[in-house]
DNA sequence: GTCTATAAATCGATAGAC
DNA sequence: GTCTATCGATTTATAGAC
């Protein structure tokens, strides 16, 4: 009994998340350039053929994966400007939900925008994306929430982008320290946010 | 008239230290795995087989590159702890050194220790020095000062260990930052100390 | 849909000329 | 000391069998 048009589809949408989430160790643990196919595939469980199948080439699963990580992220700072309560509660709504994601598997997405940042080893459609501006949209979009903390006194008077930089700073860190050490000690929201408390 | 002896050890010294300046910026570009031998020679502008005359291989090029970072980074440390002042003047002076190192080369340093930390893809020699504690010495090593500060009531009472993080995790971001924003805006020493600071 | 075999290209490393 | 030519291994990507 062959299988129904259904059934393939579900397939082939079960094996094309599998492939990402392998990938998604291999590029955070190996490096986009260092990272084969054969390793995806095996992380995987499949032949590197299969891989194949379902994707063009490496760049395009690597691709994939930033833009996924790009657009996690700014639905992230859209949520928190929708919270109810003041600039500094809703930065502490965003940093809680940053945290959390960094304790789990969120952390191998950060490592994989921080490569797409700071390699020039990445494909030419990754790159396009960091100059077409999402690249320093989360600093951007975090703007408004830091000004109206200085305008609420919650945060301290100083160049709004610096502040945002130091923050932004502080969780691509935490994300890498989680990394490198697995079992490190996390601080919380609050600690984060001495970087921008007014005194 | 041929070359003297001292003449030819010079130029072997001068070509070792442009190699290594040349592998320090591919490398961070670039990553370990993605670098390619003739990306160094090209960028110090010698042809590929000259490489190989001074290092037996690109591994050992870049576990030279990791070595020095390594000691230059518990040197700060040492010295830090040497300076005249309280824990916390003597943390600033660290910050100083470091925030005024990242804004130069020195930020490359940061991304090859961090590949070293964060990758697979890298020599087993690299790895060996990374298990042997010298990895985590950096935190180890301002964990007195740490201490010292809180009994001074300078740093906030907490766990000295989750403050070094925090502090070293700020650090690295920042690093990162300056690399993927060249122009991006620096906080000061002071501001850095704000994670660590008592009220 | 999945696998194995293979082509094509790349790159680290060496040998030998100058 | 420096360069060019070349080997050998690895890896991406494809073709074709099941």
């Amino acid at each position: 009994m062959p299988r129904t048009e259904e059934q393939n589809q579900q397939i082939r949408d079960e094996r094309q998340e599998q492939i990402l989430q392998a990938a998604l160790k291999v590029f955070a643990r190996r490096g986009m350039a260092a990272a084969k196919i054969s390793d995806i595939a095996a992380e995987a469980g499949f032949s590197h053929g299969l891989v194949y199948h379902y994707f063009k080439s490496k760049e395009e699963i690597f691709s994939t994966l930033v833009k996924k990580a790009l657009q996690g992220s700014t639905l992230v700072i859209q949520y928190a400007q929708q919270q109810e309560g003041s600039p500094l509660q809703q930065l502490r709504w965003m940093t809680n939900m940053i945290l959390q994601n960094i304790s789990g598997e969120g952390a191998y997405l950060f490592l994989i925008m921080m490569q797409a940042f700071t390699s020039d080893a990445i494909p030419e459609e990754v790159k396009q994306m960091m100059d077409d501006g999402l690249a320093f949209s989360a600093i951007k979009a975090t703007l408004p929430l830091i000004q109206a903390g200085q305008q609420a006194g919650e945060i301290m008077p100083d160049d709004p982008v610096k502040l945002a930089v130091l923050y932004y700073s502080l969780i691509q860190g935490l994300a890498i320290s989680k990394i490198q050490w697995k079992d490190c000690p996390m601080p919380d929201a609050d600690m984060v946010l001495r970087v921008l408390k007014a005194k």
